[in-house]
DNA sequence: CTGAATATGTGAACACTGTACGCAGCAGTT
DNA sequence: AACTGCTGCGTACAGTGTTCACATATTCAG
């Protein structure tokens, strides 16, 4: 906001706008950081501008939509993915389904918004890191249908498993309980409930009690299940 | 809109309001519908209105907000879950599986909504399932904790595959194209692009022609290889 | 150097959304 | 008959994504 009444308009060595001021890359890691530390529904196109110094109907002439915006910045969660291409394939894959559920873990608003992008969505870090471990598997011996096949199991594994992994995170932050609070708080739900849950309720007073084996043991393990069986299939 | 200046307003002969015309389950019901035929975006508390011919405030009677509606909805396509408690085990959670899956499949929106609800809703749908789905495992001599880590796997993996697959269908829906058009114009992207997608690029002209596992069939494949390492570590 | 063309940002406006609030009428009880 | 609680409605508010005409700034052609 220039003011009009200033004497030295002229004079002032003009500020550098040879940059258009905008770009889709600072938009993308505005929004970013934007959903990181504030979720899913902060993100409104006059929020951002304000974070920005910008009008909400500026990014239109850089991003088509919102949903464009999110697909990008979606592409750029695939971006911190881990391949390490030298190791034994199993331990490759390893490293590959560890590093997704820490990028998810890290972007918890992924998981409200995969649903909606999917894999239709094809930007070029999604389609790098599917490509380098369709690789990973071949090389391993894998034919390429059984490489799509494997992936595709243990890629849809990681998702789901991690889905659930960060909703719960979220409504338990939301809750603002502890953890333990709400462990609590779960067995009286399942005995006060009108049908009885026998073996829920044992559950939840196991898992009270001895400390539940932790998230990261529960996906370890059915990553393992799998993997032990495309190991098996291997030979 | 009655008119104020009408002759008859006493003389009327009262219409059947005995029952409160509008009651949670017609609610749900109301909105399933409307899921499941126009998706997410068009479930709007004024568009349900009009589909139940009620003013838009009227729900907040029956449900504390639109979040709790979706729960409740949610709540009801686990209802949808079949489970054969007497079959063995094996079979019992091949069922389960691909049952869930096809309640997803059969209301696509979920996908867009699981990662907000997660699991920490607990309807009593949910619970009912979850806790028939352990008594399974339980009966097939597996410990509480294994039950829970083994249902674990396997939904999470349930769910990870059917959310690609749902995603997918959708935004194949939207875009007009057949599946055939689609595949067609995958190759030349994975052609185009910056850098090379050697493998990846290889695949989708493999899928393009010989017709591509089909979904189901991929879904099944990684279903057994979670199942295989169940039951080995069984025996 | 001038003038036209193109790219970028802006403010107002539109059609929506979820939701809070107060009012009206009916149900059943006292 | 009066009171109390339940249910639905109309209004209103703050906020959303998006369109469009307009202003400016930059780039390029002659």
């Amino acid at each position: 906001m220039p003011n009009p009444d200033s004497p030295i308009p002229s004079v002032w060595t003009r500020p550098p706008k040879k940059a258009p001021a905008l770009s889709r890359e600072q938009i993308v890691a505005a929004a970013m950081k934007l959903l990181d530390t504030e979720g899913l529904e902060a993100l409104s196109l006059r929020r951002l501008g304000v974070e920005l110094g910008a009008a909400a109907t500026a990014f239109y002439r850089h991003v088509a939509n919102k949903d464009e915006l999110i697909e990008l910045v979606v592409n750029e969660v695939y971006g911190e993915l881990r391949i390490d291409g030298e190791a034994p394939w199993r331990e490759s894959v390893t490293v590959i389904a560890h590093s997704f559920r820490a990028a998810i873990l890290r972007h918890p608003w992924f998981v409200s918004v995969i649903g909606e992008v999917g894999l239709a969505y094809l930007g070029p870090n999604v389609m790098g890191k599917t490509d380098q471990m369709l690789a990973v598997l071949e090389r391993a011996g894998f034919a390429l249908e059984d490489a799509d096949l494997a992936m595709t199991a243990v890629l849809s594994f990681v998702v789901g498993h991690t889905t659930s992994e960060a909703a719960w995170l979220t409504t338990l932050a939301r809750s603002g309980r502890s953890e333990q609070e709400w462990m609590d708080g779960l067995v009286p739900v399942a005995e006060q409930a009108a049908q009885p849950y026998p073996a829920l309720r044992r559950l939840f007073e196991l898992q009270r009690r001895s400390g539940a084996a932790t998230r990261e043991d529960s996906f370890a393990y059915g990553l393992e299940l799998i993997l032990d069986s495309l190991e098996r299939r291997m030979r």
